[in-house]
DNA sequence: CGCCCTCGAGTTCC
DNA sequence: CTCGAGGGCG
């Protein structure tokens, strides 16, 4: 990895010392080019190069020397150089020499890229097959068709193709917005830059899981380790590490795959066929790798039968998979299906057990949270769970490590009559599901220490000393100290700078904590004053001479502060930590209220019922009015705004930041939020799929017409609602018409 | 009163 | 990601 990643400053490669001439009689010099023979060359050279790449990484076969490839991709970046209106000529550009840039782009999927429900047991499995076939309302003899693949272990990646050529690929993200890792991917040899057929839409999205097989991985950890660098636990992170280089180059040096499965975005054209099945073999047609073990069922047992062969074959597939994925094959039957909130209904995985490991719990450690919940955790000698290194593990609950659950049945069974408590010292068995977070699900009893003792849940905050209790009914036990228990304020400041809420960049956990304890950040609006504090004549500490800091990392923390003095109010209310009010509930309360002041206002003049007021008064009752607002919630409204504490917090806030109109709604479908009425018969799915669906998208199912009534859906027969909507100005919808405005 | 769904809160690991 | 709790509805 010697060659630099940039040609030399005149582009040619002959410069450097010991960089031989091409062996061929010398090529002209780049510098000597005309323009139209650089563009010959450039493309000559750039389509030579993607034919070597092709052969090495999908055929494992190289067709060059090492050394021979390495001149062709030289000259291509010294043409390049040489010429640089020739950058993104081709599908080339960005995998060669492209500068690394600071950090990924932030891609919106244009159709969200939701997960699966998980099945573990074959019950679990039946019961899909069930619930889809009494969802559908299908006659006993009727035929479902299911298809059944591998779930394979890498990263979902969505491409991007527009009319055939590979634009971009993006990570997935958060589900909505991914990141931009498109000159990662193309440096993989088995995603065509070009699919090839006549019917691909002008517009499509190819969605699948990019991955690294065993023996790649085993290779790169060869690699790594003979260059003393820390190995990667297993293929997953090595597909992740890979993926996620800045430097294109060190991906190209890794052998990624890619199989696809899925599809989002689809425009321009239709979908190349009418079941999942059939547009998986137009993806293999289209030239996209597609997994040989996928396979159409006719039943739960047939695709149990699958699911066995599968896992019978998973040791010598040479790439790690963690279960097998059913989808209903028609896709008209998955339009009907729906979704239930972020999964389909259509689709589960069902999943490998779970890989265990057992290792000592060395302590518990309680952290106190936000709220003040006091969280047990488990210190655990570190051991390997399904390829990753796991030393801590959450113990839940004071109840959870007493042995028993919520409803106070013994979780991990009973000895001599007792439930089996967790004690420090314990021998534990670590499972980590088919999700990352491990938990301690057995005790080795047998291998208890005999001195082990059953632990003590501290009835004492372990950050203020202040009383721990555990109200009635309810399974956490919290620190009473509040506002003056150092380790909520600074949950509640953690909170505060959190991605979902002020989103301040530079301000993690250790930031915010060494902020609190040199005094400098006590609360959300000294974070406002940080900077004019810092750079005041008298200024004791200056923050870029603190330990870990600099002149720009202080810079850039203050730019970043600075940035969000103008925040959504919606952010700033959940922000503020008030207890039950996060994002959909401060965007009821201020979708209510408008704003923070008339919100406080209402708040404050709010009065719960009591014995003075058996019914409270109206500030209340416009308080729980709201939809979604109960009780609980409009109390702990009331509470946070009557504390003279929070009020000037609030008040010191609003000094210092404008808040800015709410966010539009996160889930944003064109339809979330309001409210619809279906009438007549609908033809393309029973009335409660039809509500299923809409109250998925956010919107209200009601029934009658009201002037409150967005959209009518009339199916055949409409009678009176639909001439009510006429007469109201409703707007009316076909039932075609509502499918494609709520699809997006 | 009980069920179902959604939301909030807390957590792990890279 | 999961659990527990709140809210709404039958």
């Amino acid at each position: 990895m010697s060659r630099p990643s940039t040609p030399s400053a005149s582009g040619l490669p002959g410069d450097e010392p010991g960089d031989g001439a091409p062996a061929d009689g010398a090529p002209r010099e780049v510098a000597a080019l005309t323009a139209d023979e650089a563009a010959a060359e450039h493309a000559r050279l750039g389509e030579a190069i993607a034919g070597h790449d092709r052969r090495y990484y999908q055929d494992d076969a190289p067709s060059v020397s090492d050394a021979e490839y390495d001149a062709l991709r030289r000259r291509y970046e010294a043409v390049e150089a040489q010429f640089p209106e020739l950058r993104g000529m081709d599908s080339l550009s960005d995998k060669v020499g492209a500068a690394p840039s600071a950090k990924f782009a932030k891609v919106r999927h244009a159709v969200p890229m939701l997960s699966l429900g998980n099945a573990f047991t074959d019950e679990e499995v039946e019961e899909f097959v069930a619930r889809v076939r009494r969802f559908l309302g299908l006659p006993a003899e009727a035929d479902l068709i299911l298809t059944a693949e591998p779930k394979i272990d890498g990263l979902s990646c969505s491409l991007r193709y527009e009319n055939g050529v590979f634009v971009q690929a993006a990570t997935r993200g958060d589900g909505f917005e991914g990141e931009d890792v498109s000159a990662n991917v193309r440096t993989i040899g088995e995603i065509p830059h070009r699919l090839k057929g006549a019917d691909v839409p002008g517009i499509f999205e190819v969605r699948g899981e990019v991955y690294m097989g065993h023996d790649a991985f085993a290779a790169i950890n060869a690699r790594q380790q003979e260059a003393g660098k820390p190995l990667f636990a297993n293929p997953r992170n090595a597909a992740a590490g890979s993926l996620r280089q800045l430097d294109a180059k060190i991906t190209a040096s890794r052998p990624l795959r890619f199989f696809a499965y899925a599809w989002g975005e689809v425009s321009g054209g239709e979908l190349p066929a009418d079941t999942q099945s059939g547009v998986i073999e137009a993806f293999a047609r289209w030239g996209l790798p597609t997994n040989p073990l996928t396979v159409r069922c006719h039943s739960a047992a047939e695709l149990l039968a699958h699911y066995h062969r599968i896992e019978e074959e998973r040791a010598g597939l040479g790439y790690d998979i963690d279960g097998v994925v059913y989808k209903v094959d028609s896709l008209a039957l998955q339009g009907r299906l729906g979704f239930v909130s972020r999964s389909p209904r259509w689709a589960i995985a069902h999943k490998f057990p779970a890989q265990r490991a057992i290792t000592r719990l060395e302590r518990i450690e309680i952290q106190v949270g936000r709220t003040g919940a006091l969280t047990p955790v488990a210190k655990l000698t570190p051991v390997t769970v399904g390829g990753v290194v796991v030393s801590n593990a959450s113990l839940h609950n004071e109840d959870y490590i007493r042995g028993i659950g919520g409803s106070g049945e013994p979780i991990r069974g009973t000895f001599e009559g007792e439930p089996i408590d967790i004690r420090e010292g314990d021998f534990v068995t670590i499972q980590r599901a088919g999700d990352v977070i491990p938990q301690v699900v057995s005790v080795e009893l047998e291998r208890r220490p005999a001195e082990a003792k059953r632990y003590e849940f501290p009835t004492l905050c372990p950050a203020c000393g202040s009383n721990a209790v555990r109200e009635e009914g309810e399974v956490v036990r919290r620190c009473t100290g509040g506002l003056i228990c150092p380790a909520q304020a600074v949950e509640r400041i953690r909170h505060f700078v959190s991605r979902d809420a002020l989103d301040i960049e530079g301000l993690g956990e250790k930031q915010v904590q060494a902020f609190f304890e040199a005094g400098l950040v006590r609360q959300p609006a000294d974070i406002f004053t940080l900077e004019a504090r810092d750079s005041a004549p008298g200024a004791l500490t200056r923050l870029k001479n603190r330990e870990g800091w600099g002149e720009t990392s202080a810079k850039n923390l203050f730019a970043a502060i600075a940035a969000r003095r103008q925040v959504p109010v919606n952010r700033l209310l959940y922000g503020l930590g008030i207890r039950h009010v996060g994002e959909t509930n401060a965007k009821r309360l201020l979708r209510h209220f408008g704003t923070l002041e008339v919100l406080r206002e209402t708040a404050r003049a709010a009065v719960p019922p009591g014995e003075e007021h058996p019914k409270g008064n109206e500030a209340w009752a416009e308080l729980v009015g709201i939809e979604g607002i109960g009780a609980v919630v409009a109390e702990a409204v009331v509470d946070f705004f009557d504390e003279p504490n929070n009020q000037a917090a609030v008040d010191a806030l609003l000094g210092e930041v404008t808040p800015e109109p709410m966010e539009a709604v996160a889930s944003a479908g064109a339809v979330s939020g309001k409210t619809v009425v279906f009438t007549g018969t609908l033809e393309r799915m029973t009335r409660d799929e039809a509500k299923a669906m809409a109250e998925r998208l956010g919107a209200k199912v009601a029934g009658s017409v009201s002037k409150k009534t967005d959209y009518v859906v009339a199916g055949a027969d409409a009678g009176s609602k639909l001439t009510k909507a006429r007469d109201l100005g409703v707007a009316v919808l076909t039932e075609d018409e509502w499918l494609a405005l709520a699809s997006g």
